[in-house]
DNA sequence: AAACTCATTGACGAGCCGTTCAATACGATG
DNA sequence: CATCGTATTGAACGGCTCGTCAATGAGTTT
């Protein structure tokens, strides 16, 4: 008794959605078809039916997880009114705040960063994402750079937006293996200093919460 | 015919460098007894004989994986005689550097990285792992705190230190997935003008290829 | 030389995997 | 109501996996 037929999109968004749910849950290399169709209530000649192939699901979940990230909502939220440090480092502190609070969607992501160094259409992909993102942060870079032209000799602006990009995958890292030692607070601290120095308009909320929560040994 | 014997630490290396080759080539996930076997030129039963179960065969290579890893030889190599900024900055370009020098040896740390998301006594490990690493950054962090205690209020060692890792892990993942975009010399660069600032005497070397390599569209 | 220890082999079972496919039932169309 | 396209099922297949195990032979001890 094959189940109630339902229209196209909706049941490919349902064995997405459930995709979604195992892939968090067990990793992507773990995440099979008979498991995803269990969670989906659907039977597994049924995801081969909508997507072709494991490879092809996976594909398309990937496609699913980048279209449905915030993509760096920059220009709305922080106020324009600031100086160009503020705004870079409203922005960093946005992104890696938000990498704390989708935990899930995080480990996905860095699941699919893994498996794009043997998948060349996975890596495609993500290099053009990668390119985007970094891309949303030029702007901001060259803001920073015009404001300051004798601050940072010889950086471009391609730098600065790549090096902000690093820093914010590698927060990833840290954030994904060692949650408790990730404080947002001390690590925004810490770019401040180094991005606007001494006495720059932008202070550095909750920063003793940050220090208190580190040993600090020799201090 | 049982091939001659040999002594167990010897064999032991002879399948965990197998081990690291295959891992290297098919991945983590990917990395099953029987091609571990093979490629050691052994039968696969001796492998569990020696290693108890594949996990712990995987355990075994991602130890001798951190043994091997040459750790922050800040002390040795980094000239002592200059400034805490200029130290700080070599060994961020020396960690920097090898990320590009050793894919192979990066891809695999990443594949652990992410084994860890899923697995305790994988996690446990990196994340001592991790602590060590970022220990070994915090005296280069205090010198440069101590050096300039007006240029960045409210940075901790413990900050400075994390956000130099983070920042380290971040170029990893970057060199990775898009190693073509991935130019040291920029990325130091733009380090070298957060850091140190206008004329600190650290010069950034070879800047000039960085920039050529990445199109500036609007410049 | 005989006995014994143990490293080593390769076949084997149980289990899971992705994919194929004939059978089936739903919904629209005539 | 009959017909047809197609979404859906679930069994079946072939392949690969990990781990077990009896058999084998090399090295060592007596």
């Amino acid at each position: 008794m094959p189940g109630s037929k339902a229209p196209e999109e909706e049941r490919r968004h349902q064995i997405l959605s459930a995709a979604y749910r195992v892939a968090g849950e067990q990793g992507l290399a773990e995440t099979t078809i008979l498991q995803v169709a269990a969670a989906a209530g659907v039977s597994p000649g049924l995801i081969i039916f909508h997507f072709k192939s494991r490879r092809q699901l996976l594909l398309a979940l990937l496609e699913e997880l980048l279209a449905t990230t915030t993509v760096l909502k920059a220009d709305a939220a922080i106020a324009p009114s600031s100086t160009a440090e503020a705004r870079l480092l409203a922005v960093l502190r946005q992104e890696i705040q938000r990498l704390t609070s989708e935990p899930d969607r995080i480990r996905l992501t860095f699941d699919y960063w893994m498996a794009g160094m043997r998948d060349d259409a996975t890596r495609r992909r993500l290099k053009a994402e990668f390119a985007r993102y970094r891309e949303a942060f030029r702007p901001l870079a060259e803001a920073v750079l015009q404001a300051h032209p004798d601050r940072f000799p010889g950086v471009t602006a391609d730098g600065l937006a790549g090096l902000s990009v690093s820093l914010i995958k590698g927060c990833a890292v840290q954030s994904m293996i060692d949650p408790d030692h990730f404080d947002v607070n001390e690590y925004f601290t810490a770019a401040v200093g180094l991005l606007a120095g001494a006495g720059s308009g932008v202070p550095a909320p909750g920063q003793a919460r940050g220090a208190a929560r580190l040993s600090a040994p020799s201090a």
